[in-house]
DNA sequence: TGGCTATATAGCCATATGGCTATCGAATCA
DNA sequence: TGATTCGATAGCCATATGGCTATATAGCCA
């Protein structure tokens, strides 16, 4: 277990954002510019413009150029780290609800 | 995809600090006291409760009592939904990284 | 060139975060 | 009871975060 990780740091707390997950999401479909990433929001442009500034940091995402327009793509690699350090404890939860299953069933037995 | 989520949010915010990581890898493998979980960080107590708080905020660990003792338990079914959020990624670093072999391929047969 | 469009940057504000020391409260033990 | 131990809480500080407006920059079009 990695003892420090400012990468894994960054995507975490990148992600921990509502609005930030929305972009990726919206990305995953495919390459969007900053307005067509603002518009479905009630935020200014330049506030969507800093939380791409935090998905670029986290290596999230990345941006071409297209004439004046920056289009934004996923770079999902990037959360490969993310996902196994979370995978790591998913026999833990598992093992949660099977005992739960378990005991579900013994209870129904018993009544 | 919910477009919001107080849970996710505090979760993923949980896990972004490398301490908090630390301390969840630790109870993974069984309760511990405040003080065994402070041991290892050059980090004052009330620091090490702060950390507790939010990961128990986030649902990710929980408290008993033994005495004047605290243990705390890893809640790992907390993780699961935000491991589910990025699981749905998987596919897309997935191809991306089968595109990158079959490039290196491509590459390696035409040198 | 001038003006429009797309985006970035600067600067401000309020709140949150992560650290600390000092202290309180509760339980144990001598 | 009094001292000790475990942990929580309060209060302080510096920095980070998420929002805004105003403005700068860059490319396109008339």
């Amino acid at each position: 277990m990695a003892i420090e990780s400012p990468h894994l740091d960054a995507t975490f707390a990148a992600l921990s954002d509502p609005t930030r997950r929305a972009i990726l999401a919206r990305l995953a479909l495919g390459e969007a510019t900053v307005s067509e990433l603002a518009q479905p929001f009630a935020l200014s442009q330049p506030t969507i413009s800093k939380h791409l500034k935090v998905l670029e940091h986290a290596g999230l995402i990345e941006g071409g150029r297209d004439a004046q327009r920056r289009p934004r793509r996923l770079r999902a690699e990037a959360m490969k780290d993310a996902a196994d350090w979370i995978e790591r404890f998913r026999d833990q939860w598992d093992r949660r609800f099977d005992n739960l299953d378990r005991h579900l069933a013994t209870t129904k037995k018993e009544s």
